[in-house]
DNA sequence: ACCTGAACACCGTTCAAGT
DNA sequence: ACCTGAACACCGTTCAAGT
C-alpha cells in the first residue's frame, strides 16, 4: 500500500527534477531534494541512483505523450493530430538525447528498448484512425513512420533543414494515392 | 624557463593518469595526484581541469605514435610498417572513444580536429616510402586510407568482422596494379 | 510505511606558506 | 618558479530517530 504522501513526494521530486535538469544536467541530487522540500533520504527511497531519476523524468514525459493520443484524435483530424503529436515526440527525443549525456550508455539503451513498443502502438492508433476516415493510405506502416521521424530530430542540428517542412513531406506521403 | 622538477611532475602525473583511467574513468583527480606523489595543487597547475588531463593523456599517446613513424619505417618494409602502425592507431582510437565518455563533447571534437593534420602527415610518410620502393601504388591517398581505418575501429564491436583481415584487405588494395 | 536531516567519506578547487 | 598540503564548499549516500 503506497501512502498518499509518498505518491506526492515522488511526483514533486519528478517535477522539480524535470525543471532543474532542463537548465543544467549537473544539478546535484541533494539540491533537487531540497527544492522539492524533501530530505535527501526520501529522494533515494524513490530513485536509487542519478540514472534512475534522469530516466524516470524522461519516461514520465513519454508517458504523458502516450496518454495524450486519444485526446488529440478526438479533437483533430487524424493527420493533424499526428502532426501535433510527432512534433512533441521529436521534442521529447531531442531532450532525451541531451539527457543521455548524463546517463550511462547501457541504461539509456535499455530505456530506449522499453519505449519502442508503446511508441509504435501510439503511431498505430493514429494511422488506423486515418485509415478509417480515408485520410491515410492503407499500406502505411508505423515502423516506417518512426524511422522517418528519427531523421527529423537528427536534422535538427542542420541549419538548412526545416523539420516542419520535412514533417509535412512525410505526412503528405501518408495520403492515399490521388487525393 | 621550466624547472626540471616541473617537467618530471607533469610526466609522472600523465603516467599515473594513463594507468588509472585505463582501469576506471571515474578516478578522482586527488587520487591521481596522491598516486603520483604530488599535492592536488600541483596537478591543477599542470592540468586546469579533468578534461585537460584526460585529453593530455590521449594526446601524449598519439604523440608517441607519431614519433614512432621513422623508427618503424627504418626497420620494416613500408607496407609492414604501415600495418603495425595502423594497429596501434586503431587501438589508440578505441581508447580515445572510451575516454570520450568522460569528456565534454566540444573538447573531444576540438582534440580530434587538432589530431587530424598530424595523423594525415604520418600516413603520408608511410605511403610516400611505399611509393618510393614501388610497394604502394602512386595514386594512394592518405585521407582515403584514414577513412578506411575509421571503418576498422567501428567494426571492432561487430563479432563477425575481423579487423586484421580487413586491414590486410586495405593494404592489398594499396599494391600497384598487377603486383 | 514513509520521512527527516544529521553525519560520513570523499569530491574538485583554492591559496597561504614554503623552498 | 614551482610545490605542498590544509582548508572550503559541496557531492552522493546512509541510517538512526521520528511520525
Amino acid at each position: 500500500m503506497v501512502r498518499a504522501d509518498a505518491r506526492d513526494n515522488r511526483a514533486r521530486i519528478l517535477a522539480v527534477a524535470r525543471d532543474a535538469l532542463d537548465k543544467s544536467d549537473t544539478v546535484s541530487l541533494n539540491q533537487i531534494a531540497q527544492d522539492a522540500g524533501v530530505g535527501p533520504g526520501t529522494l533515494y527511497r524513490h530513485f536509487s541512483s542519478r540514472d534512475a531519476l534522469v530516466l524516470a523524468v524522461y519516461e514520465d514525459e513519454l508517458q504523458q505523450l502516450l496518454g495524450g493520443v486519444h485526446q488529440l484524435l478526438s479533437s483533430h483530424p487524424p493527420r493533424d493530430a499526428l502532426r501535433l503529436w510527432t512534433n512533441d515526440l521529436v521534442a521529447a527525443m531531442l531532450k532525451k538525447h541531451a539527457l543521455g549525456e548524463a546517463v550511462s550508455q547501457a541504461a539509456h539503451q535499455a530505456s530506449a528498448d522499453r519505449s519502442y513498443g508503446p511508441i509504435i502502438a501510439a503511431i498505430t492508433e493514429f494511422l488506423d484512425a486515418g485509415k478509417a476516415t480515408g485520410a491515410i493510405r492503407m499500406d502505411a506502416h508505423p515502423a516506417d513512420f518512426l524511422v522517418l521521424t528519427g531523421a527529423l530530430w537528427r536534422a535538427a542540428s542542420n541549419p538548412d533543414a526545416d523539420p516542419q517542412r520535412m514533417l509535412d513531406l512525410i505526412l503528405d506521403g501518408l495520403k492515399p494515392a490521388g487525393s
